[in-house]
DNA sequence: TTCCAGGGATATA
DNA sequence: TATATCCATGGA
């Protein structure tokens, strides 16, 4: 599926779909250029292409980029058994292996505060500042708690400077992230959810992103304004989606979410 | 120029 | 518990 080298990965591109994965909305710190993509994930970096049937990872976390991408999962074995809730087959043609990424915890946490009520290419931009304010690595809580909220304003963190500063404050000041890990998963949302700026969506896209809470499947408005019947509730939907989809619900949702960013595309 | 964005907090009934 | 309103900012 893969093979490691010094200084590289490189990945069956039929194991990872490279542009899926990259920006089905679960990463901000990603650039493409020339069909090269630049990631950047805590103090990490790697440049990836992709060649024929190979995809080509450069960096020198080699490790850190094997467990980023999950390449020992068989994504291709859970898009199989996705395929047979007919309603989800358009969504799962219309990429090939997406997979869905662990990231660090604090970042994935900052990153979705952010992203309320907020639009993707200004959420790249907030991170991005956010990150050059420590020479283009994610700060920590106590590095970020260290800022004033005025600073955060002036990136442009807008009403959201409070939470990030105070979120930042309390993951600094308790154990709150370490008891999110290991706690189960409805625990660990109500645990998240006791900070600022979070809610039930950035907390399951937190558990999804960052935990791999695979079970979880965040409701964002696009799956809201998709897939809701009737008068159902934001809770009954998702916890219908939960319910059908179980282990995989994460997956599910994100081949969902990915293609209905592909036709709001092409509209 | 206007609209709106991978929502959450708060007030009100 | 359920619904309405406000929130800063800048990309499109």
């Amino acid at each position: 599926m893969y093979k490691t080298e010094a200084g590289s990965i490189v990945v069956d591109a039929a194991n990872l779909d490279v542009k899926a994965t990259l920006e089905c909305g679960q990463l901000f710190r990603f650039e493409k250029i020339d069909e090269v993509y630049t990631v950047k994930s805590g103090a990490h970096k790697a440049k990836i292409y992709t060649v024929g049937n190979y995809v080509t990872i450069e960096t020198a976390s080699v490790d850190y980029f094997v467990n980023f991408f999950n390449l020992d999962r068989d994504v291709n074995r859970t898009k199989r058994e996705l395929s047979r809730f007919p309603e989800l087959c358009s969504a799962l043609d219309s990429c090939g292996a997406l997979r869905i990424l662990r990231q660090p915890l604090f970042e994935t946490v900052i990153s979705f505060i952010i992203s309320a009520n907020n639009n993707i290419p200004r959420i790249k931009n907030i991170i991005n500042r956010l990150c050059s304010l420590f020479d283009d690595v994610f700060p920590t809580p106590e590095q970020i708690a260290d800022l004033s909220v005025r600073q955060l304003d002036a990136i442009g963190c807008g009403y959201r400077s409070q939470y990030i500063y105070d979120s930042a404050r309390i993951c600094a000041e308790t154990d709150l992230l370490n008891r999110v890990c290991a706690a189960k998963t409805p625990d660990a949302g109500k645990l998240l959810m006791t900070l600022p700026g979070v809610g039930q969506k950035v907390a399951d896209c937190v558990m999804l992103f960052a935990l791999g809470r695979l079970d979880v499947f965040p409701v964002d408005t696009w799956i809201l304004r998709t897939l809701r019947q009737g008068m159902e509730t934001e809770v009954q939907l998702r916890n219908r989606l939960m319910t059908r989809y179980g282990d995989y619900a994460g997956y599910a949702q994100q081949y969902l979410y990915y293609y209905s960013a592909i036709l709001r595309e092409k509209s």
